[in-house]
DNA sequence: CAGGTTATCTACCGACCGGTAGAGAGGTGC
DNA sequence: GCACCTCTCTACCGGTCGGTAGATAACCTG
């Protein structure tokens, strides 16, 4: 019951907003009366916490094994993006509800980000400044903030693809899965392009 | 007095969303009773659509005079991207509020955009098409898609600044300012790198 | 069976919401 | 002076909000 809540309460929050989500609605959707729900979670602000924290903990038990994955150089970067991408692709609604978060309570978010991720992303700097010194990443990167701008672009691009990906007009005849696909493709055409020096064979094929 | 109140209601608006803002406090913000507020916007949905009809309208007016600023190719893309975030790095509530409305209401903002922004992609996109032609961009870059990811991260990015500048923890003692400009200018480097392929003396300087 | 725990319900609370009624204040034109 | 228009106000409306009180089952434990 309890995960049945805060599943429902996931998707409404992030389709909706905490504030454009009543206790109400949740209750009706769930299936159950209100005081039902309220036993559960003592509180709305608590309901609200619990499912904040559901995802990031999801994201926690997930990059240590997505990490682990990674080889090295231009592989690593291969399987740590596309897993990134999928994880948010697996459920945009994780995507969706973190966005509405950052702006609905910055400070909170900076926080969790803080305790969450920034860990990692120190680890991966030091793999991105390795490459520098080897001339195959750009000297003037910077590496924590490419990184920063990387996380936050896939996951703020999965968030909206519903209104970017329909804005392709052509060709007409794209499916909304194709659309969305080829949204994806050029958001990780952009991350990789904006890190990688091309090798001399790219640009004398 | 009808720009007074369309200011904090733009200001609010982003920053707590439309569901999260009431009238009752719009109306305290501005220094006025909640029916004076009601006279000048016959309801709250009007008053929402008059603040977003203010931000496209700004914009609608300001990107002409920027793409005439515009000279050829590299020139060209500096003083774009540059306008673009100036234009919302100047208020940042008009990011923000974007960003929120693209989450709350996606179907009328891709409306919004398909009419306000995409005849001006079209423009760009055969830009960058001979760009592709002469070799300067590469070629499997999609310049509609790129076009939109460009300006859907400038957006997001300064919409959100508030949350990622100030995750970067290294060197401590940069101010507020330095990291937000660390912040947008590995959002330019990211985006120019994403576009041009180096010329060859940028290889083996 | 008795006692306690867990989970659900109906009925209700005060606060706040978006919006309305209607009166009054101040200025303008005749 | 008087009608009119513009703008603001206090008082109030029905509805919804988050949350509580208290009854009622079902179930486990002895």
């Amino acid at each position: 019951m309890r995960e049945n809540i805060l599943d429902e309460s996931t998707r409404l929050f992030a389709a909706r907003g905490f504030e454009g989500t009543s206790l109400g609605r949740i209750a009706r959707e769930v299936g159950i009366s209100k005081p039902s729900l309220l036993y559960h979670f003592t509180s709305k602000a608590s309901l609200h916490r619990a499912v904040l924290d559901g995802v990031f903990e999801h994201w926690s038990r997930e990059l240590p094994r997505i990490l682990k994955l990674a080889s090295s150089g231009d592989e690593r970067w291969r399987a740590l993006t596309q897993a990134v991408v999928d994880f948010f692709l697996d459920d945009p609604d994780r995507a969706r509800l973190l966005l509405r978060e950052m702006l609905d309570h910055p400070a909170e978010l900076r926080a969790l980000f803080e305790e969450h991720v920034l860990p990692w992303l120190d680890v991966l700097s030091t793999y991105i400044e390795r490459g520098q010194a080897r001339g195959e990443i750009p000297a003037d990167l910077d590496p924590h903030a490419y990184l920063l701008h990387t996380v936050h672009h896939i996951i703020s691009g999965i968030a909206l693809s519903q209104v970017f990906a329909n804005l392709y007009t052509t060709p007409t005849d794209q499916s909304e899965q194709a659309r969305a696909a080829r949204h994806i493709t050029e958001l990780l055409r952009i991350t990789r392009a904006s890190l990688f020096l091309p090798s001399p064979g790219d640009l004398t094929p």
